[in-house]
RNA sequence: GGCCUCAUCGUCUAACGGCUAGGACAGCGCCCUCUCACGGCGUAAAUCGGGGUUCGAUUCCCCGUGAGGUCACCA
């Protein structure tokens, strides 16, 4: 059995979204899964269109999702193999140069076309099984532009054939071209590859991804701070499914368990805040460490004491679907663990009992000895122990209920009428910060 | 419009022709709770329609319908 061969094989003539890299993905997985070759070529006939920085982005990306190439070839630079073979197929009259009347700007007078037998063209395609085409109504279609310019159909057949590819895996949206490139193949005398066309991916209004509609760049989903496993198995399970209940697979569970067979049909439409649940998930599994690195929050460590950090990463872990929302609670919900905020006198007696004065005080002085008492170092769970009994108090009792008590408390630490509870606040700030806090807020109410 | 492809909850999906059509994300509700979040429990939600084949169709066949793709000197 010969082993696999698959290619990604994108157009360096814009940002790719998430539909290219899920081609990508789908196409490393297959040739991973087999121990076969992963090749990336970049598809640059279109001299005019073609950029070095979106090559540049291509690659980027591929080294964020951690998806190597075995080799990888630039299509122009395989022109003189083209040519080669553009002038065989002239010589042999399957090919002709013909004098064309230019419709748009850019176009050539002479122009190189297949002569196009017509009839049927079939082949099965992995995933759809058989797939029929009459190309007869494609008529002699062209090849080349110029023996130096070959038009994508002449170069993908070639350069397939010359790679040893031996899986096509690519989107839906490539079915129709599928007969033209055998035609090509087969004047050519080349071995056909395999083909696997994956369902499109959609957008919320159900049509093809495309950046034009507003699909993301994948460079966009990194900036914001979805970790590439995360996309990974995301896109992975978007229109493929290990066979069991797995939700959450690593890069090396996805490999293990890939197979073109589990591969839909139909298109998926891409739901980004599941991709963000997912991306939630492995935030989660990340150490203390590698969660800060990925926070990225060097320059402001001078505000941020980085014991602190280190403190809240179980906080942001809880909330953050994303690290770029993660910086912005410790900007913002978040940010009183790092500086005291300045505490507003009525918020704080907002439970204040009209018939029981001062009481806000007297709870929070209570408050603030036992929490002297507290060992360094305890457990939000210690500090509960310690903390609820006073809570559930007498004076406390009634309307007010524990939040007579509780309310102030945390406000008192967090300076935020939304926090963290209070038993968490103590337990990461340090007992000596949180009577610190209590006491300026006991100063505040005498006043 | 021609050609091609596809069709299960809102979304991603599971179900050798045979359980009450299962799970996940998002909803919603309750519990936990001073707030937010987490968590726990629960709930609603789907086989596009019509014909066949069969003892029995989500599943197989046909016809509709709908959706998407593609019809470049772009890939």
């Amino acid at each position: 059995m010969t082993p696999v061969v698959s290619r990604f094989a994108p157009s360096p003539t814009g940002l790719l979204h998430s539909g290219n890299y899920r081609t990508a993905i789908f196409a490393y997985l297959f040739a991973k899964h087999s121990g076969g070759k992963f090749i990336v070529r970049i598809e640059d006939t279109d001299a005019a269109r073609s950029k070095p920085e979106y090559e540049k982005n291509i690659f980027e990306a591929l080294v964020w999702l951690d998806l190597p190439a075995d080799e990888t070839y630039r299509q122009s630079d395989h022109r003189a193999r083209h040519r080669e073979l553009l002038e065989k197929l002239i010589v042999e009259d399957v090919a002709y140069v013909s004098k064309e009347a230019p419709q748009a700007p850019g176009d050539r007078a002479e122009v190189i076309r297949f002569r196009n037998q017509g009839g049927v063209i079939a082949f099965t395609d992995v995933i759809r099984g058989s797939i029929a085409t009459d190309v007869t109504d494609l008529g002699d279609f062209i090849i080349a532009r110029s023996l130096d310019e070959p038009v994508f159909h002449f170069a993908v057949a070639v350069d397939d054939a010359d790679e040893g590819v031996t899986h096509v895996i690519r989107g839906a949206d490539h079915i129709s071209n599928t007969a033209r490139q055998i035609l090509i193949q087969r004047a050519l005398n080349l071995p056909e590859p395999r083909y696997a066309h994956l369902p499109l991916i959609l957008d919320k209004a159900h049509k093809k991804l495309s950046k034009r509609t507003g699909a993301k760049a994948l460079t966009e989903y990194r900036d914001i701070g979805v970790l590439p496993e995360a996309f990974l198995n995301y896109l992975a399970l978007l229109g493929w499914n290990p066979g069991d209940d797995r939700e959450y697979l690593s890069r090396d569970e996805l490999i293990k368990a890939f197979d073109l067979s589990r591969v839909q049909k139909g298109s998926a439409v891409f739901d980004e805040v599941k991709l963000f649940s997912v991306n939630q998930h492995w935030m989660r599994k990340l150490s203390v460490d590698d969660f800060i690195a990925h926070l990225n929050v060097g320059r402001t460590t001078s505000y941020m004491d980085s014991e602190m950090l280190r403190r809240a990463v179980p906080l942001l872990k809880e909330r953050a679907h994303t690290f770029s929302e993660a910086r912005e609670m410790l900007f913002g919900e978040l940010s009183c663990l790092f500086a005291k905020t300045s505490l507003d006198h009525t918020l704080l007696l907002v439970k204040e009992l009209p018939e029981r004065p001062g009481m806000t005080k007297r709870a929070l002085e209570a408050l603030s000895a036992a929490l002297q008492a507290l060992p360094e170092g305890v457990s939000a769970e210690a500090v509960k122990e310690a903390l609820m009994p006073l809570a559930d108090l007498e004076e406390a009792k009634g309307k007010g209920g524990r939040g007579a008590l509780l309310w102030p408390l945390r406000y008192a630490l967090s300076g935020r009428e939304r926090s963290p509870d209070p038993f968490t606040l103590v337990s990461i700030l340090g007992h000596a910060e949180a009577v610190s806090r209590v006491q300026t807020a006991i100063a505040i109410l005498e006043k």
